[in-house]
DNA sequence: TTGTAGGCGTTATCAG
DNA sequence: CTGATAACGCCTACAA
């Protein structure tokens, strides 16, 4: 390993010059020196050793991607596509800023602060849900946060977040204006005080705005994959009533569209489907799926302005951004009217 | 920060001591001070700063995940839904065995090295291709590699891998059981020495073995997003004499599918399609779609696997794994006979 | 413009 | 059993 001292030798001067040159503090070396150095460290291919430096300066330049505390065995959390393409355009941007990410899931506060403290990281992501009591221990930490689709509003953290609320509102609303009275609500298990509940809350919203009668019966929570979309199916065909599906995640619609044409159920002709999210599978199922739209590379890149804002230091004028959605309209809603 | 320090001065007795509890060299340690010291851990919330243990140990537990070279602008590498799948597993696995994974993209064979030696990495994932030369900068770093679906033969590197060829000769050939002669394949970019060569090989192979000749205006390469595949649908329909389409991988199949019945091509009836690699979007479009399987899950353990082994020091019997792959026979196939 | 000294937190060596 | 000491590579005063 080429080491700082290893250049200065090479060049006769002293170990602090050379750190000088490498921070680009140039009034302090003669040009000369600065060339020499400066080839030298081509030449004898020096790089600076992060661990040396993160030790001195108490600044690592890693940047931690934090993942939802697990709660069953086996969850993959790359399995969820917005994660990934989050995470995409967060290791592109970082990168290009000279820092660098770890990716780390942790299944409780102390795991997450012994994880922090480790690495002395410079800056934190977090995704998916956590409990407040769980924020509480990184208040103390006073290390710059960013949440991605967070709804618990400790202060002091950047949030990137969206419309969920009004993105399922408007879901629910279209199949309404569509004619449309009996309309279920499928999801993932809904937490509290996570992203589904607002889509949730926003079907509920549209409801009741419409003078329709909200019924916990048609309210289906399962699982994200394919054989739990078939056991939601299970259910929808005991209510031959419902006429429309409003679908917390297109992943989710997807599989139900699957298991409805399994058992025979035509789409839209029998029941027509929303989805929400948007991404590129949605136009790839048959009938293509109407949705609601929402830009994940924009999260991603959002996310990390407000890391890079943070760790400049700035003061921060806003610290919540709550992107809008649309509603794109496909051919899996049939007009009733 | 709670350092070593400070717990050799909370219990009375030297850093070393303190040190020596934590590595678990009890019998060097009387059992009362050890009890004290875990004691004063627990209390004062101790942990170890990687930084300075990576500084005196030159090893750090990180671990690189490094993707392939960046061609275009814009690649977004967590895009394939692969690479997603294999790092929550390699994450989850490297996590239980003590290490961390870093994340990152390098556009050239010096970023790499560089990237390496600043944190001094104790390990590296691979996947993409890259040219040999591109290795040859990484043989005299001696840290154990391990190869994602890498078809360059460089020695002393581990690598996990697929039956590609295999795959895609049985894809085909399976569309020649059920009597297609006029065969296509579509493929992302084929680029040499790549996974998706070896897939256009085995198509090849298979196409040989029927005496069937091979036709190079049938090969369609693009883009895996949606509008390119409908580029690639405006070509397939200037051969109506096609019957049947090998695709290197699910998601353009799923994309082929959407274009060419947007074009009033009916699935299988007016052509057959094989994908590759079965993942949960082949289940959901419709028809479901015939596909070679392969576990993209075990890939990452093992991959892990070699990684843990080659870390240990050992020396491996085996520095190359090829997983098999089998044919998922669904609905995009039609019987010709 | 350049150099010296001290220290960041940890571990290994060697002595008590 | 326990501890002092040096070293890892770098940075930041402070001196020269």
């Amino acid at each position: 390993m080429v080491t700082i001292r290893d250049i200065a030798e090479a060049t006769g001067v002293s170990a602090t010059t050379v750190s000088n040159v490498i921070h680009g503090k140039d009034n302090r070396v003669s040009a000369e020196t600065i060339q020499k150095i400066n080839e030298a460290i081509k030449e004898l291919g020096y790089v600076p050793n992060m661990s040396a430096r993160s030790l001195v300066s108490s600044s690592s330049r890693v940047i931690g991607f934090v993942n939802h505390v697990i709660t069953r065995e086996n969850t993959n959390f790359m399995e969820d596509p917005f994660h990934s393409a989050a995470i995409g355009a967060i290791e592109a941007t970082l990168r290009e800023n000279g820092y660098f990410l770890m990716l780390r899931t942790v299944e409780n506060a102390e795991e997450l602060v012994t994880f922090l403290q480790r690495w002395n990281m410079d800056g934190l992501f977090f995704t998916g849900i956590f409990k407040d009591k769980f924020f509480d221990s990184l208040a103390g930490l006073h290390i710059p946060v960013v949440l991605l689709d967070s709804y618990v509003h400790t202060s002091g953290f950047c949030n990137v977040g969206l419309e969920d609320f009004t993105g399922s509102y408007n879901a629910t609303k279209h199949l309404i204006e569509k004619g449309h009275r009996h309309i279920g609500f499928a999801s993932p298990n809904i937490k509290d005080g996570g992203v589904l509940q607002e889509r949730f809350l926003g079907y509920k919203s549209a409801l009741a705005e419409a003078g329709i009668p909200f019924e916990k019966g048609i309210v289906f929570q399962q699982e994200m994959d394919l054989n739990s979309c078939r056991l939601i199916c299970n259910d929808i065909v005991e209510h031959p009533e419902l006429t429309g599906l409003v679908v917390s995640a297109d992943i989710m619609a997807a599989g139900i569209m699957t298991g409805l044409k399994e058992k025979g159920k035509r789409i839209p002709d029998d029941i027509s489907i929303v989805g929400f999210d948007d991404i590129s599978l949605s136009q790839l199922v048959d009938p293509p799926l109407t949705t609601i739209h929402q830009d994940m590379n924009l999260k991603g890149r959002l996310a990390v302005d407000f890391m890079l804002q943070l760790l400049s230091g700035k003061t921060l004028d806003t610290t919540e951004i709550t992107l809008s959605t649309r509603l794109v309209e496909r051919s899996s809603v049939k007009d009733l009217r």
